[in-house]
DNA sequence: GCGGCCAAGTTGGCCAGCCAACTTCCGTCG
DNA sequence: CGACGGAAGTTGGCTGGCCAACTTGGCCGC
């Protein structure tokens, strides 16, 4: 069995998690949902049984295999999307759903931050912010009212954008602003006046709300966000286990 | 450095990682913020390179700590719930936060299980499940009321149970029902009847909704629940990373 | 004083091997 | 025919080592 040599991010084991996780989508492993043992798997992909184990617990962290001692590891779920930056990006998430992801601009703000959005983006006293407003749109239709506070150095790149962007994260990155840790919350929050209007839906109506603070890698924030879903639009979905865990967002399915 | 020879669960990483837990958590480490090289920490605990960062790599999906190639990891947060069993358990998660959990069976009964439950449990045409209602109470307010389904196997179990039974989870887990894996999604609902005469609210008003299915080590699932929180009593947590996640139920703070 | 270069320190990643704990299966014995 | 026991297979865990990639800070030259 070859690599595929795109698949992963470049180092071996995120290789030979990607080719695992493709076969075991694509249905093979028909032996009643067995998998080959880690020692065949490392033969079978040249690399050490080490290597194949690091593999293996980003699918057991995913849920897509288990892991008990003394038996073969039994294939699972089969589908679960690349959490992570599916969660992160709004307009990553819709694409994956076959939906044309849109975003409308309100307004975008340099103001001092209060005291909340200080400790929420480690600022210092006196510091300024950007407060973004936008409504997100999945094929033309409003589902969500997004608020998200910027420190400075974050905030410049993003008022720089055209109003009509529609993905954010993605020019982000190219300027060296990296995602790399996110904080989530998530709850029912009533709909304010300017929800209202955006969305269409009567004042105090519930919406899902998702804070979220996202860190780069040395753990300085690089945002502050607030989302109000209109229920029905969207549910977050999460796959935990006595390992790790893993969230994902996805269309809500019909009860 | 000693380790606890009571932290931890048995392999020596995670009572390394147990040990660090608790003194990122008591403070110590305050050189900026920045922990030792992996190979000082490996020195001090007399265990090899590898073992730390098996332990580092379990802090680091829950948030507390960074990881860069290059530079020496920093502390990032301090405190973070141990998700997996707080998730699952309505009892621990209410002990954790100082309030005293409370249950009362409305009813459980045995019948034919529809194929929605067939699906999710895994169960062959014509199988019977154990079918719940349950309101629970936070000291003695009702805040959530909980439909589960249970296989038989579970189910025969939870019914022998007695009806003010507080915790379920526990007297299973010693009879040998184990939970290793859980499948949430979470959204927002409309009270329907039963929930609006339960929980003391009028039909239509918004909750806050948590379907989970969990199953044992090997994949078989163990119970089908859909949770209904009345809003401001709960809100859900998540971390995660590039690397993994981990995700926490907690109060929902004062907005 | 400033900028660039280089070396040391640190984490990411991979390997080969070893043993323990556990599961499964088969053969044997009653 | 059933129960018991042991062997083989498999994963969990740990070690020690090696190199690459990256960051940081200091030194040197300009």
């Amino acid at each position: 069995m070859a690599l595929e040599q795109d698949s992963g991010a470049g180092s071996l084991y995120r290789k030979v998690a990607a080719d695992l996780r493709e076969a075991i989508t694509s249905g093979s492993f028909g032996d009643a949902g067995r998998l080959p043992a880690e020692g065949a798997l490392a033969e079978q992909y040249g690399v050490s049984r080490g290597t194949v184990r690091q593999a293996l617990a980003l699918l057991r962290a995913d849920g897509l295999v288990t892991s008990r001692r003394g038996t073969r590891r039994v294939v699972l779920g089969s589908a679960r999307v690349q959490s992570f930056s599916e969660l992160l990006s709004f307009t990553h998430w819709a694409r994956s759903m076959g939906e044309e992801p849109g975003g409308r601009l309100e307004s975008i703000v340099r103001r001092p931050a209060d005291a909340a959005e200080r400790e929420q983006l480690r600022l210092d006293p006196g510091a300024e912010v950007y407060a973004m407003l936008r409504l997100r749109t999945l094929s033309g239709t409003p589902v969500m009212v997004e608020r998200t506070v910027y420190p400075p150095r974050v905030g410049e790149l993003v008022a720089q954008l055209p109003p009509d962007a529609v993905s954010h994260t993605e020019p982000l990155r190219e300027h060296g602003i990296l995602f790399s840790d996110a904080d989530h919350t998530i709850d029912v929050v009533g709909a304010n006046a300017d929800d209202a209007r955006l969305l269409g839906c009567r004042r105090g109506s519930p919406l899902l709300r998702e804070k979220r603070r996202t860190t780069d890698p040395t753990g300085t924030p690089v945002e502050w966000s607030q989302d109000r879903y209109l229920p029905g639009t969207v549910a977050f979905s999460i796959h935990n286990s006595l390992a790790s865990s893993a969230l994902s967002r996805h269309a809500r399915e019909s009860d």
